[in-house]
DNA sequence: CTGTTAGCGCTTTCAG
DNA sequence: CTGAAAGCGCTAACAG
């Protein structure tokens, strides 16, 4: 069996109190005595039972996340998974609770943290906005010793613990370099439809995207991004337009939310012309993005899957209220690329049964 | 705080032991008693504390990991991963036995496994092969009440648990998607380079392959596939030859390991023709492909996450020990594209450094 | 069939 | 500065 306090406290000759405070960091121990305990720890190889530990600290975790309220598809899905998460959670001892605040809304976001952040959670996880306000809320809660995690959209310099997200520039940057493989030198113009460029993710994407075309296909221009606000209506409206207005488009990019709209605008167009004549990469799969892409419509959809985001951001503030390290090559979250082929069967909601047996 | 046995115990107006049968479906319990517990359990909402349990029971998972011995890039990495798993696990009393046996031995496998099923372990993972003495072994092995996961390979239809790897047809379907569309309409043929059609990972790569090439670029020829027994010196031989002979050949696809002598096949080809002719996809990100694909040589990789396959299988065994569902999402192993815009950081080999304070 | 009691490995008063 | 003892939530003998 592995060593106990009981076998360290034997071999180095003093009380389960004192190996508790030697272990524990805690003051009122001789350096000489601290030493003999350190070394039967050493000597033994003793590890310890983080279960035990829980059990008799009674520690609960009591994390908050801070999410947009859903009104695409990916954040519902966010949500959906953090409520997913805090039910599976309750058998470790961590409760989430969910805040949702309304979007893009930088004074919604800083007061709801505030209110959070006299709560006093083991650890916050939030979407967050790039601006000023945000940064300081979230250096607030650190003040206030409080782990933070940013997930899905990062705000840089905060002094935040870690951001649980893709990298955006990469996603660009690959989508860029997909399309430019898709086109295969064939002469037009590629159009981008996004959000918003005040919207951090967004703008990387873009960055990323005319990065890779610049450099693998340089004869295909990027027509003046569109941003559809991540709104179906008007995305459709745009596209459609751009697609009457510009005869030699040959890809489409869609590095936003509100694929809904651009997937009208596509089938409109396919009916009008011929179709397999655009070649057209999306972000997130749901599930209108996903029947687009069996249907042919789509050529690519590049993913973040916001079940391991939440995880994750759960397992990085569980290790920092612990004061334990993570494992740096499990916490990134990858930029999944969905073809046809490769798409994960289809799940009806599963009902999760948590049962107490 | 949350409800315990002892709330219970008296709700139910029984003592703990009862509570204690009900909650493990021990025997000797009246009906109505048990109806009691049962109703005081659903009232108070009450979840098992699995720390506690596991603290009581004293319980420690003993799983053995079975692999073949290292002989490329990638059992290499997946050994590593397991013995990284091990120390980490080590802290939730969870210990984990490496057995390597010689690799593509049927014979071998199955008395390694005869060995560990007499160790009774709580669990075992293996790398499996497609044949029938290793069906036998793991019905037995189930037999045996011993939770079983394939890992990497599997071999269907012996009665196991779950099967942590990859789906290859999937994966062969993407690979043959990807460069139908790389190819984007030229004229040639197109090569395969595969360990051996021995083992079902490779046959059903080549199998997706041919699926989605037919579909997407019907007019694209595959040349008689090459087998290359995953050996560098023999891949590079097979290779060389065959872009010598077939100068019309315009795409190539490498399903095994041995990528390290096709790459240098590939350099040669490179100092001799022009570069950039030639459509490359290969499998697994080592040092060796990952250079490649930086180059410009490789113009694609599907990867396997030796990582998470190791930790999914682990989760897996977990689980089933305990006789709780596992979330099916989470253990999907996806198939990662990467293109040289979504490479991951390349990490030296972190030192883990298990601290115990 | 049911209850009592003593732990699992660690922390935490409260005395010394 | 150090130790003894009680207890976290649950299980496992052993009695009744």
């Amino acid at each position: 069996m592995r060593p106990t306090v009981h076998d360290i406290a034997a071999t180095a000759g003093v009380s389960l109190a004192t190996v508790d405070r030697v272990l524990n960091g805690r003051p009122g121990v001789r350096t000489v005595t601290r030493q003999k305990v350190e070394e039967a720890i050493g000597a033994l190889g003793f590890t310890r039972d983080m279960a035990a530990v829980n059990l008799a600290k009674g520690r609960v975790y009591p994390f908050v996340f801070i999410v947009p309220q859903g009104n695409n598809s990916f954040m519902t899905k966010l949500s959906s998974e953090i409520r997913d998460a805090a039910t599976r959670m309750r058998v470790e001892r961590t409760s989430i609770r969910l805040v949702e605040v309304p979007p893009f809304d930088v004074d919604a976001l800083v007061a709801a943290m505030k209110r959070v952040r006299d709560d006093k959670p083991a650890g916050v996880a939030l979407v967050a906005i790039d601006a000023s306000p945000v940064r300081a809320g979230i250096a607030d809660m650190k003040a206030a010793g409080i782990p933070m995690v940013t997930l899905v959209s990062d705000v840089p310099g905060a002094g935040h613990d870690h951001y649980a997200g893709i990298d955006n520039l990469a996603a660009g940057r690959t989508a860029g370099s997909l399309m430019g493989r898709f086109l295969g030198g064939r002469e037009g113009s590629v159009l981008v439809l996004a959000g918003s460029m005040l919207v951090r993710d967004h703008a990387e994407r873009l960055q990323g995207f005319a990065q890779s075309m610049a450099r693998i296909s340089p004869t295909n221009p990027i027509l003046p991004v569109l941003e559809g606000q991540d709104d179906p209506e008007r995305s459709e409206k745009l596209v459609r337009e751009a697609l009457g207005k510009f005869q030699d488009c040959i890809g489409l990019y869609s590095l936003g939310a509100g694929n809904r709209g651009m997937i009208r605008a596509l089938e409109h167009h396919a009916t009008e012309k011929r179709a397999g004549a655009l070649r057209v990469i999306a972000h997130e799969l749901t599930p209108h993005s996903r029947a687009a892409l069996a249907a042919g419509m789509i050529d690519a959809i590049l993913n973040q899957d916001a079940g391991h985001e939440v995880r994750s951001a759960i397992r990085v503030l569980k290790a920092k209220a612990d004061g334990q390290s993570v494992i740096t090559a499990q916490e990134r979250i990858r930029i999944d690329i969905f073809l046809n082929d490769n798409l994960p069967p289809e799940m009806e909601e599963e009902n999760i049964h948590v049962s107490w047996s």
